[in-house]
RNA sequence: GGCGUCGUGGCCGAGUGGCUAGGCUGGGCUCUGCAAAAGCUCCUACAGCGGUUCGAAUCCGCUCGAUGCCUCCA
């Protein structure tokens, strides 16, 4: 039987701003999109948290025995710079910048992008489609809202009439706003006369002579505006009214919001029924940016080659940081912080490496359903990887109880134990051990052998030739631990 | 200015009416030739001020502070 049937699951839905009972549209079948990228340069730390979170729902759900299919869009037709600029996009103006084809720039940010997502674990969406491959979709909903007459054509550009909109919908009704508020709070801006309210977003933008990626319209020669794409790739794989829809929180307002407008008049139901939304990652004190400057790329993080650590960490260890925090929650980016996380993580790995050297008793001493429902009733309420994590540190102190033969396991129950655990560690939180991975069998060969000597002088008593070939071992980042029954090392 | 979120022990981070996570760091102990590892243990907190309640970190109000969105953003 699926896990599903025995698990309810709880996701807060940002909609409703409460923890929901999670009940897909189709039982045993998930449909999920997430806002995937503008790849216009390389993706940072806070990037990578959001789909990571995401990767996390995803992992999860599939391990719960749910069919996912996973949508992941890659914006490649880039964002305007803002409303008063004349029709340049980001990934046409850094094309213009390095003086190569806006589709370069495309391809190598987009590379990056699944590389980066790759070393941290992530696996890869069921469909990844892109902005420029779905125009003639995002064209025909442009024209359906255009007969509803919920939108206007100015100059070769079509807007979406917010103001219209809002008198039979609600504007407003994820991000909690007031369409009457925002009127009387708009900043003003130079340059946008051409919309009738400020409110207005663009689903068509005509595209000027400098202009390098444009597509034919019925309204002339443009490119869609900054919120359609995800509404036409969502509904053409998902259908009009799907499971999950998740993306970082600054995009809520507006591009959850405009998202929710033009799917209502495209289709007239709702488009989701959970909306999902992952915090920010933050860094100095402040929302990593692109746009500011302010952030680290995952990639300084493992080489180390940065300013703000003062080693290189694994992508495990990182991504292990990052799961001790909930993904609703702000987290906090410090080179203390992934330190100590990273000392964590390699204990807790230590420990559950020893596994196969537990013997196992005629009792257990702990009782390994309880504990496991603990670990599946962590994820269930609203994926809390952080309770999840402690339940494994739990697990990871049994083991070395067990192996110092201080607690017992049934054979039945070890079993069990390690299933549950390889789940929870590799399938569902996606780490990696990476402990054992540089210590081939030669190597371990060599360490076992001088142990052996070592033990030959120990017994001896000569002591400053034992000492001797510990430190010297350690220095090479050999630690040897000396236990009741025998010698045992780690490499660092 | 508008709409939100948050403020937890030395640090990071869960919890969100009574059962008071977890990790890192530091002190003590056990084990050990020493050390390391491991285990045990200690330091026991909820920004401030009021209120509701038998009982509040958890609910309500105010104050202070931080931060997100309101312009592209994960």
């Amino acid at each position: 039987m699926e896990l599903y049937k025995t698990n309810q699951l709880k996701i807060y839905n940002s909609l409703s701003k409460t923890k929901e009972d999670f009940k897909p549209i189709v039982e045993g079948n998930v449909g999920m999109y997430v806002c995937g990228p503008t790849v216009y340069s390389n993706v940072h730390l806070g990037n990578v948290r959001t789909f990571m979170s995401f990767d996390l729902v995803f992992r999860y759900l599939k391990h719960l025995g749910y069919k996912v299919r996973y949508v992941r869009n890659i914006t490649d037709a880039g964002h305007l710079e803002n409303d008063a600029d004349e029709g340049e996009d980001r990934i046409a103006k850094k094309a213009r910048l390095e003086q190569i084809e806006p589709m370069e720039i495309v391809q190598r940010y987009t590379v990056d992008f699944h590389q980066t997502l790759q070393t941290i674990n992530n696996l890869p969406p069921s469909i990844e489609p892109t902005a420029t491959g779905h125009i003639v979709e995002q064209i025909e909903i442009i024209k359906d809202i255009l007969e509803k007459g919920l939108a206007y054509e100015i100059n070769g550009s079509v807007y979406f009439d917010v103001l219209k909109y809002n008198e039979t919908e609600h504007y407003g009704i994820l991000s909690g706003r007031n369409i009457e508020d925002s009127i009387h709070n708009t900043r003003e801006l130079d340059g946008q006369s051409e919309k009738k309210n400020p409110q207005d977003f663009a689903l068509w933008k005509k595209a000027d002579e400098r202009h390098i990626m444009r597509w034919p319209s019925p309204w002339g020669v443009g490119f869609p505006g900054w919120h359609l794409e995800c509404t036409a790739m969502s509904t053409k794989y998902l259908g009009e009214t799907f499971d999950i829809h998740g993306g970082g929180l600054d995009l809520k307002f507006p591009h959850h919001e405009c998202e929710i407008a033009q799917s209502k008049v495209k289709n007239n139901v709702k488009p989701v029924n959970y909306w999902m939304h992952a915090n920010m990652l933050i860094l100095n004190g402040q929302k990593m940016a692109k746009s500011t400057g302010n952030y680290i790329l995952p990639n300084e993080i493992f080489s180390g080659e940065n300013t703000i650590l003062s080693k290189a960490f694994t992508p495990s260890a990182t991504r292990f940081f990052m799961l001790q925090a909930h993904y609703r929650s702000v987290l906090d980016f410090t080179g203390a912080g992934l330190e100590a996380s990273e000392r964590g993580f390699i204990k807790m790995m230590e420990a559950f490496n020893k596994l196969d050297s537990v013997a196992t008793s005629q009792t257990s001493s702990l009782n390994i359903s309880d504990w496991k429902q603990k670990c599946y009733d962590s994820l269930n309420d609203d994926f809390n990887s952080p309770i999840l994590i402690a339940n494994l540190f739990e697990a990871a102190k049994y083991v070395n109880l067990l192996v110092d033969k201080k607690e017992t396991i049934t054979q039945l129950d070890l079993n069990e134990f390690k299933t549950t655990i390889h789940s929870f560690v590799y399938d569902v939180l996606g780490l990696q051990n990476d402990l054992q991975s540089d210590s081939s069998e030669k190597i371990a060969g060599v360490v076992e052998m001088l142990i052996k000597m070592r033990n030959k002088a120990r017994d001896n008593k000569n002591w400053a030739l034992s000492d001797e070939i510990r430190d010297e071992l350690a220095s090479l980042g050999i630690q040897l631990k000396d236990g009741k029954d025998g010698t045992t090392f780690s490499v660092n």
